[in-house]
This record gives structure tokens, C-alpha cells and sequence, in this order.
DNA sequence: CCCTTTTCACCTAGGTGGTAAGAT
DNA sequence: ATCTTACCACCTAGGTGAAAAGGG
């Protein structure tokens, strides 16, 4: 079995329309754009400024054979096929046409893998590794999505079985989980105020922008 | 087959007498000593204000079994039985009587274990995770090492072996590695200014210590 | 006297949304 | 008009040796 982590602040974005920002900045084959340097006096970058998601995706597992190795993985599928815009006018989005053509679908492997059962039961899998971008040429390996599309978070279980010819029982090696309060609109931008604000309360690297004072 | 990486690094500190901070910290059971804040203002900071090593281990493999699980793991063996101090008008070490009682022998697995050989091949091997102290009753996993005494770094590959009764091959499955260019004096506080200087000369979080200017 | 511990300023490294300019 | 990008100030998180303070 999987609960997801930190569900009510999932619930709470959930309530408000969460979204997600995606952005291209997969590499810099020369240098930077307008000079070279980037704030502190880094020459030349690591690669990927692609954004995480917040909140992270989490999972407590149990259940598992302690003893036998498991596989974790993520993926994202289109919840519908549509293309959306946002009306400011009415804080509300509005379908505007059909699906852009889908992206490469890709998964994240949850870089702790394999690993034996009793591992990753021991403590909270975080997936916070797991970056976004809108670039379809990325080859950085990160998760690709279409802005202003909705997406579904889920997260697969893949038991690694040492029998061989292994592939027949394949199916009953897989078990998936969706948690429909991590659905998500990806942006470039935010649209909603009131999400952007939860951002900012919320996210720890956001403090910078937090007005107001103190909270328990 | 490994290979040493930064080799002429580990020279160079080697021939001026390569010293490695050890300090006490490992956690902080109520709060700050002094205070309740730390720097930025993280209240409560996370374990460990170990010592890495610089320069840091690092190896190249070559000649394992792409295929087959290997655990990586280093270990630190005392030099000789000497305790040592410095003459600072002779800039020199001198031995000053018998070695201490041995901390707790301790070994420190590289955390990406077990990976197959492909995986430890494709890169450098990096022990950057490894922290040392002088805390005999340390129980954050890190070495124990005595200050003011000398230590040759061991490096061993383990092939993980399928087999059953394995432990009977155990010598077989065990491959140890010693650079002598990386031996070291525990410290708890430098000795050899020259030492200081080259840290600061070469490790880029002491930059801040640097006066001059730049190098290629 | 010799060694250890604490505290500090200053770095590296990288995750935030804001803002203004750019693109379509 | 709508969406995207580049750059920025401001954070989190944590790795440096210096200097002062502490301990035998």
C-alpha cells in the first residue's frame, strides 16, 4: 500500500486549482545569454534549471517483502485532451481547444533504485528529484509537459522478480497508484493569485517573499 | 583496477605533510549551546558538523563485471602506534609516546551500494559523503579517528556473490585498494601553515580565505 | 603549554516568485 | 492579448578556515 504524504496541503492547492510551473533551460551550450556570469559569480552553471514540483510528491509504503528488491517510478498522464486558458475576469480556467499534440512520454525512476523492500519502507519516499519541463527536445531526462494542460501525478511500484522468463507475470509484478488530489495545471507562469500565495506560504524557499509574520 | 583521482592533489599535500580535521559534534540534543539560532536562523540544525576530507577520495574502476552487484567501502588504518605533536620552530612533526587505545574500528559504505559494476565504472567513484570525528561515542555512522595520530585510507570492492555458503570465497570476493599519497595527520586544528594555504588554495568552499587573485 | 571547542564571516550550490522584455 | 523567457533579489542548506575562548 502507498499513502500519500502532506495530503492536506495537497487538498488545500487541490481546492484552488494547483499548478505547476514547467519552463525549457534544459543546457547552456556556451555560456549565458546577456554576460557570463549568474548571480554569485558562477561561470558557467550546472545544467537544469527545470523546476521541481511543489509539494513534492511523497509516499509512505507498506506492504512490501522486505527482503526482495522493488523499482519506483512516476509518470504523468493527460487528464483530458483539451487545452486551457485562464479567465482573470472570473479566477477561473476555460477550455480553449484541443490537446496539443503529447509530449514524449516519459518516467522518472526514483534514483534510490532498486532497492530491497525493508528500504524503502524504512522512511518517507520523497520524489523531490523529479523536475518539469515544457522543452520537447529536452535530453536532460526530466518529465515533459504541455502548459496549460492538465495532468495526472502517478506513482508505480515494480517488483523485480528473479525468475526468468519474468515478462509473463509482468502484470502482477506492476501496482500503480493516483492520488486525484495531486491532479495539476502546468503553467509558465501562475495564474492564480491565490495559488501563487500558497507557494509562497508554503514553500520554504519562498520565504522571501512571505509579507506577514509568523505562523506556529 | 583502481585509479586514484586528483593524484597530483594528494602529491602535493603528501609532500608538505596531508593533516585532516576531526572535530566533536555529531548532534544537538536540545538546541544551540549558546542560543537558539545558528547562522541564517535554522533553529534547530540538522546532525553532523563533521569533517569531510580534502582532498576528497575519489577512484576510478575499471575490469569489474558490468553485470554483477558491488559494495564499495573505505576504512582508515592507524600508520604505527605513535601519538605525534608539532615542533612549530622546526615545522615538523615529532613522535611524542605511544598511540592512544583505537577509537571504534569503523568502515564506511559508499551510500550508491550495491550497484552493478557497469554503474561504478561509468564514472568516478566519489566519497564525498565520508566525515570524520574525534567522538568516541559518535553514533552518526562516521569514522572515529584519534587526533594527532597518522592514518592510511583503505578502499575495498566487494563483488557481491550470488552463490550460497559465499562466505567461503569471502577472500576471493574482496579486492583492497592503498594509495600511500593519501595518507594523513588527524587534527583538530591545522599545524603546517602550508597545509592551510593549500586547502584554501584548493578547496573551493575557502575561497572567502583566498587574498590574491586569480589562477587558470 | 598544548590541544580542543565554539562561534563567525564568507563561500558553494541551488530552489523561490517577481518583473520586464520578448515572442506569437 | 496571451504566453514565454531571461534575469534578479532573496531564500535554504551546508562546507571553509580564522579567531577567540575553553580545558588539561
Amino acid at each position: 500500500a502507498a499513502r500519500l504524504e502532506m495530503g492536506s496541503l495537497w487538498e488545500e492547492f487541490n481546492r484552488l486549482g494547483t499548478e505547476m510551473i514547467v519552463t525549457k533551460a534544459g543546457r547552456w551550450e556556451l555560456g549565458w545569454p546577456g554576460g557570463l556570469q549568474r548571480r554569485g559569480g558562477t561561470p558557467f552553471p550546472p545544467p537544469s534549471l527545470c523546476r521541481r514540483m511543489f509539494p513534492t510528491f511523497q509516499v509512505k509504503l507498506s506492504g512490501l517483502d522486505p527482503l526482495a528488491d522493488y523499482v519506483l517510478l512516476m509518470d504523468f498522464i493527460p487528464l483530458d485532451d483539451k487545452r486551457y486558458r485562464y479567465a482573470f475576469h472570473s479566477s477561473s480556467w476555460l477550455a480553449a481547444g484541443r490537446a496539443e499534440p503529447a509530449a514524449p512520454g516519459r518516467v522518472h525512476f526514483h534514483p534510490d533504485s532498486p532497492a530491497k523492500g525493508a528500504q524503502w519502507m524504512r522512511q518517507i519516499v520523497s520524489f523531490d528529484k523529479l523536475k518539469l519541463t515544457n522543452n520537447l527536445l529536452d535530453d536532460n531526462g526530466h518529465i515533459i509537459l504541455n502548459s496549460m494542460h492538465r495532468y495526472q501525478p502517478r506513482f508505480h511500484v515494480v517488483f523485480v522478480d528473479p525468475r526468468r522468463d519474468s515478462e509473463r507475470f509482468a502484470h502482477q509484478n506492476f501496482k500503480s497508484f493516483s492520488f486525484p488530489e495531486t491532479q495539476f495545471m502546468a503553467v509558465t507562469a501562475y495564474q492564480n493569485h491565490r495559488i501563487t500565495q500558497l507557494k509562497i506560504a508554503s514553500n520554504p524557499f519562498a520565504k522571501g517573499f512571505r509579507d506577514g509574520d509568523p505562523e506556529p
